[in-house]
DNA sequence: GGTGAAACTTGGGACAG
DNA sequence: CTGTCCCAAGTTTCACC
């Protein structure tokens, strides 16, 4: 597993920064229990060998005047690999889609949006997904309220699994 | 609006800081066009207003051992405002569970789920999801593969909209 | 993994437009 | 109220053990 080359240290390390990661290198080595020096040197270890793809300040949707989430069930008429690709770059095309996950079963694709409004979803979804070249079927849904939102992994799931096998 | 607060260098902060939340406040300061100390003002006045939640690592779950992603789509009995929130609290406290959201139309929820290898999951969704007291119906599929899935919100939509409106 | 030291960043105070 | 300049305290990041 991909993990053994991790020890506990750099797991709470990983564990730190999902939680807070603008958290200094001062602050970061007190809580994972070594000096400021070698916890920099983990720290750029785990970005370089990409256990860390980057850091993001976490912004209000809806503070800032996106009021529409919507999960987009998507199924496909052919479903040949170069369609497959097709359809994912149209998707990281549109600024709209966020998340873009091809799944097993009836539905090919599930895709996360956000939009100001609910007109101007619309458009996006008559002007260019259901337009979209290879699109058989949208299947739209409204994103009420967020009851969880957590980033990343839950590493107490890790640790759990660890000490079983350990 | 709530943006009409923010000025341009606001948004110009929060699009920055999104992309790359370990940016220093110098740096930071170069790109938006200010000096550093009434940006570090900006931005903390950004996070106290509530527009900036929180920071971040972005850990890649496939490295960690997560394996396994899932959408779950959950049908309850009650839609009784008492009985969305138990549920939504048991996912709270799932920490396999990293997403709930709740939803218009047949799904009353949809989860995002993230497990080790697929018989955890499977003992997850037998052991603690099925049970669960209200669930009616749970229907899952597995992400085969991630085409997209980029953080936050697309700041391009919201120049572009008040370019219209100005 | 730890130590010490140099360069840089942060974040405050005083002040100008 | 927002920006600039400056400075002390703290942080990052070397070279070396």
């Amino acid at each position: 597993m991909a993990t053994s080359k991790l020890d506990e240290i750099d797991r709470h390390i990983l564990s730190e920064l999902q939680s807070d990661g603008r958290m200094t290198n001062v602050a970061l080595a007190e809580k994972v229990g070594i000096s400021a020096p070698p916890c920099l040197r983990r720290v750029r270890a785990l970005e370089d060998a990409g256990y860390i793809k980057g850091y993001h300040a976490d912004v209000d949707a809806r503070e800032l005047g996106f009021e529409v989430q919507v999960f987009a069930m998507v199924g496909l008429n052919s479903q040949a690999e170069s369609d497959l690709a097709a359809f994912e770059q149209r998707c990281r095309d549109w600024s709209l889609v966020r998340e873009c996950h091809m799944l097993n079963g009836e539905i090919d694709f599930i895709l996360k949006c956000v939009a100001p409004d609910l007109s101007s979803f619309q458009s996006f979804l008559t002007g260019q997904l259901l337009t979209a070249r290879n699109v058989a079927s949208v299947k739209t849904s409204l994103v009420i309220r967020v009851a969880k939102d957590d980033p990343g992994v839950p590493f107490d799931v890790l640790e759990a699994r660890l000490a079983k096998t350990a």
